[in-house]
DNA sequence: CATATTTGACTGTAAAGTCAGTCAATTCTA
DNA sequence: TAGAATTGACTGACTTTACAGTCAAATATG
């Protein structure tokens, strides 16, 4: 029934290894990967228990006992695609923890600038909107995600925030304390295109532009229509 | 499977009018109420699609067929839950509107403690989690919702940061053209409390004042251990 | 007792996951 | 290098499970 069309799959294609005729392993290898990209689909157009894993075969090309050859059952398929999408993100979280000291407004630029390069311009977005709308019935993927994703995100905003507090570039408030507070328009957003955008679509930039100026308590001139 | 154990139900639960014999008709819809109410229940633990009717008519000591005299379908049960919980919120949005002018921190003081009272502690915020979680499948309750709700709750928001910078009791930035900022961190709570809270749990009134200090710029000292 | 209400066994549908068999790719051998 | 032998990736019909929604029968009510 529901029928997404996902965007670009996750940023960096990696080159194609010339015309090297496939071998059965690679050739498996890069089905499985479709049959990952279509269940995203799938999931996400349908909820993942309203999902047909047959559907999503007949979409990947392939029959719907291949499938199984990879995957236990549909849990393993979500958490697979889970996982699978996240674990670059959090490379990529690691790395800017180990950045140089950058004003706090610049890392704060930096880490929203990477959640729209590398989530909202992705099929990621739909990855993160499944694990916001499906992982109350999971809690496996719940603490994985908060482990591995929110809790280490949340720490590096909270250093950010008292590191820029005590520079002065902001103000002293609980801000410190609730780093949930930075994310929280970023989490919303996913949630927001998901469910309202059709009626009443968000421009993310400016809105990440305006937060920024919020949490800095800077009273820059806004400029709008 | 799922067992989530409901709170109390919406809050101003009406005075029984003493032992008048209830007539059939009340009984009846008495009845009706416990099924909303367990529906949601069922739904909230297991998904809008992995729920089943047969399980509410059961938890609601009732037999399945009984369900059928009140609702179309699963779908309607849905619906009916989401309309009859979200109304006396639309009416309360409306009187808070009403209200003579406030200071942008009063009103805005008062529509968290509005959602304190009014969802946070009470059946709704299961009701919302739902809206959010399984909203995109139902564009029906999607429109809706932004209708009756969201978009009424952003105008407020709107109108009183637009006041407030014009009383210089805001910082004039974009916030105005983003009331959305206002309200993330009430919607992210809602969907944390479902995911994350058993790892690491929130506590919301800190966390809101701490919220209102920063949309305020404010840099009014905070309090932590 | 007539009628309104409720019940729960039943029917139909639908999808999950299995597995015996097929066949293309690969390896072996003369 | 051709042709035979082997492998194992892939298929899809089949079995099973399970629940939605119906409705004839049973029960409660006034």
């Amino acid at each position: 029934m529901g029928n997404i069309q996902l965007g670009s799959p996750f940023v960096p294609i990696r080159p194609v290894p010339a015309k090297t005729p496939l071998r059965r392993q690679e050739a498996s290898e890069e089905r499985r990967e479709a049959i990952l990209a279509v269940g995203l689909a799938v999931f996400s157009a349908d909820g993942f228990a309203a999902a047909k894993l047959d559907d999503a075969a007949t979409k990947a090309g392939v029959a719907k006992g291949r499938i199984y050859l990879h995957l236990k059952d549909r849990q393993d398929l979500f958490e697979q695609i889970v996982r699978g999408a996240m674990e670059p993100i959090i490379e990529q979280l690691e790395r800017v923890a180990e950045l140089p000291d950058l004003p706090t407004d610049a890392l704060l630029a930096k880490l929203f600038e990477l959640f729209q390069s590398q989530v909202l311009t992705t099929d990621r977005r739909f990855v993160i909107r499944l694990v916001l709308t499906e992982g109350v019935h999971f809690p496996e993927i719940a603490s994985f995600y908060h482990r591995e994703v929110v809790s280490r995100g949340l720490a590096l905003l909270k250093m950010n925030t008292t590191r820029g507090t005590a520079r002065d570039e902001v103000a002293p408030t609980d801000l410190a304390y609730f780093p949930h507070l930075v994310f929280a328009p970023l989490a919303m957003d996913v949630m927001w295109d998901g469910l309202f955008s059709a009626f009443e679509p968000i421009d993310i930039g400016r809105l990440l532009s305006a937060h920024r100026q919020t949490l800095l308590g800077n009273a820059g001139r806004g400029s709008n229509a």
